[in-house]
DNA sequence: AAGGTCACG
DNA sequence: GACGTACGTGACCTTG
């Protein structure tokens, strides 16, 4: 009897360029770019290591793209088209990819003519009607197509995304697809392709695609019964793009009768370790690799015996290691494994814990509730986690309320706080959570001040803001850090609780799932805090992290629980009057048409305005609709027409009701009567915060309309609002950061700027000059083009160009300040504040002129607006320590919108209170950065934030 | 789920 | 020669 044979077709191609992404630009000894090759050797070794294992490789051979152009360019020349060419520090690694698997002693097959996928296909189909089974290593969406299980004779074939560690077999692509593989095809026709640039049905994406195939059965089939469809955008896009359709279907079947270049006996593994192995570790310095082949630990091809656990390597390389080049060389953690983590039910196993965590100084923990509002939310257990696969989850909470008699054994709530308190509020133990701001909220609902604190997900945001790692996202949750930096796919809270309408609360989840969730959750913080932390040194990360962001997160979640008071009634009462506006409007507008039609739908009106009204306007953009926003509308008025500035009312109106007058009391938290907002500290790549759920960073305060939502944001009885901004801080900065004498000169004189700038650039100050240069100062900051600044002064890019030069000229430093900025971030890759924060651009040599343009004016505007963050969010850490020191206790601080601080305090204390304010924003940046201009502060105070102003 | 629009700094 | 043109956000609405 023959063993069991099972093919492994490695998708190489795809895989460099997914590696060179994710992976740090490192170098080899002589200095070429050798991180995609690194990654690429890992996961061969790792493959290759799987020999003995049941699912295993016995044969395995790597497929290679061998040029751009195959038959389907003969079908379609548009095919693959908008395809950017391949990084410049990618190109020398194409060779080196052969090099790295012939170092293997693995086949390597590429053919003139064919694509990887084709290739693949054939080998494929082949191995699998002889019996074996194939596994495919890739994440290709085309290639699900050929996944299948065994059926009598033929082999089974699945595939292995190993940068996700996961198999995708038929459950997987019918969950994804929502069909059989074998319809695949007649999806991915009708969705199309912008990355292979496949046209499919112009509107149809994945969901609408599966939809029909799942219906109709075919694409033939979803294409006829278009026909007899209802009338709808749908069926008038299926007929109209019948053809684009079929032309897909041919250009996604991959040929599966390709000549196959070589036999597949001759691709298997012998178990032989290779002989050219280490000559080329040695050559690009991964010496980690070469430490393995030494010790004989899981060398390639050979088995693997050893307990993961021990394989440990030594820590900190050297700088030429190309592991080590950007990256502290760490421990290697066991897998997860989430069998290990305990479910602690007694009192007893709780303090055992307790100690455990109190002697080891660090503890990751995760709170788990009934909900995501951490003001409303009720706790139901907490997650400790002490080490790699060393977690555990305390329920308190868990168990149907209908069902008493199945509640299960748990720790009362009260007695496990009390028991954890001296943990949470030790001073020697760092609790370490992700996003632990929303911890620090819930759990000082139950009377537990946690400090000190560390937050993975803050550390990732001060070590890569801006970076996108690898093509899926450059995100700081939790799923996405623990599949980038540990390679491992977390249960997510969907997989436990489901979504939608079969969501169900955290505590009805059974203990065991709920374990394995939790336990996991902190598990996966502390180990990416072993992996984070120490980047923190290495990378220049430390004095942000340590002075500016890491204490800033308990003064905000101080500012998200302290909330604001919003008067309802006069919302409601504002809500009353703009319905009935809007009903006038709207009656108004419908007459004005001659129909009545949606006026919220910019596509209806569109139609309305240009077509049956026939104004005149253009199209616009890829939807081919009109575009109908206020600047276009407001030329409509213009040129005279009634009905644009109703309908410019109209919107008005609407959406100060349902963002804002509706939303307002809605968010109205029925325990404090306060609107309590959410700020994300890693919401913007430039260090700003956002504000969510509700925003209340976009109050309106331009129009006087507007600004009646303002008044209601109100103190409680006895108390008074008090608004403090920063004057005109970017511009400031900017006078600073690029050294313009002038400028500098202007703000320490206390001169109002826009003038300044208008005598300099018009050699005349009136309204008109006045905002010309406001427009052009402003073009500045944001990183200037002639025809950005000619389409917003309405004149000509020649006219703009030469303000620009004048501009220039009347304040130099400006120029070298942007040259200087964008030669430092094309050749470091990030941007820098004066306080250190980082934001990276890693589009910023794209060969796409509108990504790297677009990249070069957020990396000049960066620095900027990274600064004057970083000095908001100082005054913020020292405010109220400041204000205590001078007796001012009962001022709290409520908001933060940019550039402006908002607090409630007694009336008595406001004019006490007025310059101990002043004093912490005006020298935020001191001692770290002494600035060349003075910080303006103003400041008022009143009733309502409207009046503070 | 995506695009258009508009509120803020 | 066209593209799309100022930086950073979040919420709501309509439509597919």
């Amino acid at each position: 009897m023959s063993e069991k044979q099972h093919l492994y077709l490695v998708d190489g191609s795809a895989y460099i360029f997914r590696a060179y992404h994710r992976l740090p630009p490192l170098t080899n000894p002589t200095g070429i770019p050798v991180g995609a090759v690194y990654g690429y050797t890992t996961m061969l070794w790792k493959l290759a290591t799987d020999l003995d294992t049941a699912v295993g490789p016995t044969h395995l051979a790597v497929i290679l793209d061998k040029s751009s152009q195959s038959f389907r360019n003969d079908i379609y020349p548009e095919y693959k088209a908008n395809r950017p060419p391949p990084p410049e520090d990618l190109i020398p690694q194409f060779p080196l990819i052969r090099d790295a698997t012939r170092a293997f002693s693995l086949a390597c097959i590429e053919e003139e003519g064919l694509e990887a996928d084709d290739l693949i296909a054939s080998y494929a189909r082949s191995a699998a009607s002889r019996g074996w089974d194939v596994t495919i290593v890739s994440s290709d969406k085309d290639l699900m197509q050929l996944v299948g299980d065994r059926d009598g004779d033929t082999g089974a074939i699945d595939m292995l995304d190993t940068m996700k560690n996961s198999r995708i077999g038929m459950a997987e692509v019918e969950e994804k697809f929502g069909v059989l593989p074998s319809l695949v095809g007649d999806v991915l026709a009708l969705m199309g392709d912008s990355v292979d640039n496949i046209p499919g049905v112009y509107g149809v994406g994945p969901k609408t695609a599966t939809k029909l195939i799942q219906e109709h059965g075919s694409l033939t089939g979803a294409l006829d019964a278009a026909a007899a469809m209802k009338t709808s955008k749908l069926k008038e896009r299926l007929l109209e793009h019948r053809a684009m359709a079929e032309l897909s279907r041919v250009l996604v079947t991959l040929k599966e009768d390709c000549d196959l270049p070589i036999p597949i006996e001759d691709f298997a593994l012998d178990g032989v370790p290779p002989e050219p192995l280490t000559e080329f570790l040695q050559t690009h310095g991964f010496t980690s690799l070469l430490r393995r082949l030494d010790s004989g630990r899981g060398s390639p091809g050979r088995a693997n015996d050893l307990n993961p656990a021990k394989q440990v390597h030594a820590a900190a390389g050297t700088n030429s290691d190309a592991e080590g080049g950007s990256r502290q060389q760490l421990p290697e953690l066991p897998a997860i494994d989430r069998s290990a983590y305990v479910c602690v039910q007694d009192m007893d196993m709780l303090r055992q814990w307790i100690g455990r965590a109190m002697a080891l100084r660090v503890v990751a923990i995760d709170t788990e509730t009934s909900a995501l509002d951490a003001m409303q939310a009720d706790l139901v257990g907490i997650s400790l986690g002490l080490g790699a696969n060393d977690a555990c989850y305390i329920p308190f909470a868990h168990g149907g309320h209908d069902l008493l008699s199945d509640t299960p054994q748990q720790v009362d709530r009260e007695e496990a706080l009390a028991a954890l308190k001296p943990l949470l509020e030790s001073d020697a133990v760092i609790k370490v959570g992700q996003n632990i701001k929303y911890d620090l909220n819930i759990l000082a609902r139950y009377g537990a001040k946690v400090s000190p604190v560390d937050d993975t997900m803050v550390i990732s945001f001060d070590l890569d803001a801006g970076r996108s790692m690898d093509g899926i996202g450059g995100g700081h949750g939790m799923d996405e850090l623990s599949q980038r930096h540990l390679g491992h796919t977390t249960l997510t809270f969907k997989d436990i609780c489901g979504s939608g309408k079969k969501l169900i609360p955290f505590g009805q989840v059974p203990l065991d799932r709920a374990t394995e969730y939790a336990a996991e959750d902190a598990d996966v913080t502390w180990r990416l805090y072993q992996h984070l932390k120490p980047r923190l040194a290495i990378e220049g990360g430390t004095r942000v992290y340590e002075r500016v962001d890491r204490p800033l997160i308990e003064v905000v979640a101080g500012m998200e629980r302290e909330g604001v008071k919003v008067d309802r009634a006069s919302l409601a009462k504002l809500s009353e009057g703009f319905a009935v506006e809007i009903s006038k409007l709207e009656q108004d507008i419908h007459a004005l048409a001659g129909r009545e039609f949606t006026i919220g739908s910019p596509k209806q009106l569109g139609d309305v305005l240009f077509d049956t009204l026939g104004y005149k306007g253009g199209r616009k953009g890829k939807s081919g609709q009109y575009s109908t926003d206020q600047a276009i509308l407001e030329k409509l008025a213009d040129q005279g027409a009634p009905i644009a500035n109703k309908v410019l009312e109209y919107r008005q109106l609407s959406k100060l009701k349902s963002t804002y007058t509706d939303a307002l009391q809605a968010a109205i938290n029925p325990r404090t009567g306060r609107v309590h907002t959410s700020y994300s500290l890693v919401g913007a790549q430039t260090g700003r915060l956002s504000s969510t759920d509700p925003n209340l960073q976009n109050i309106p305060i331009r129009t006087a309309i507007g600004r009646q939502i303002r008044e209601s944001f109100v103190a409680e009885l006895g108390n008074v609002l008090l608004a403090a901004d920063y004057s005109q801080i970017e511009l400031r900065l900017a006078a600073h950061m690029a050294d313009v004498p002038t400028l500098k000169e202007a703000f320490a004189e206390g001169q109002d700027i826009h003038a300044r700038t208008a005598q300099e650039m018009f050699g005349t100050v009136d309204r008109d000059t006045r905002a010309q240069a406001k427009t052009i100062n402003f073009a500045i900051l944001y990183g200037i083009s002639r025809w950005g600044l000619a389409g917003r002064l309405g004149v000509e890019a020649d006219e703009a160009q030469a303000m620009i030069d004048t501009y220039f000229q009347r304040f130099p430093g400006i120029q070298r300040y942007i040259v200087t900025t964008l030669e430092s971030v094309r050749e470091r890759g990030y941007s820098e504040t004066l306080f250190g924060r980082k934001t990276w651009f890693p589009r910023i040599n794209s060969k796409n002129p509108n990504e790297r343009q677009g990249s070069e004016r957020a990396a000049i505007n960066a620095p900027i607006q990274g600064t004057s963050a970083d000095i908001i969010k100082r005054a913020m850490v020292r405010m109220l320590p400041a204000l205590r020191d001078e007796g001012l206790g009962n001022v709290r601080m409520l908001l933060q919108v940019h550039d402006e601080l908002v607090f409630e305090l007694p009336e008595g204390d406001v004019e006490a209170a007025k310059p101990v304010i002043e004093a912490v924003m005006a020298g935020a940046a001191l001692p770290a950065v002494e600035l060349d201009v003075p910080l303006g502060i103003e400041i008022g105070s009143g009733p309502s934030w409207g009046a503070a102003h």
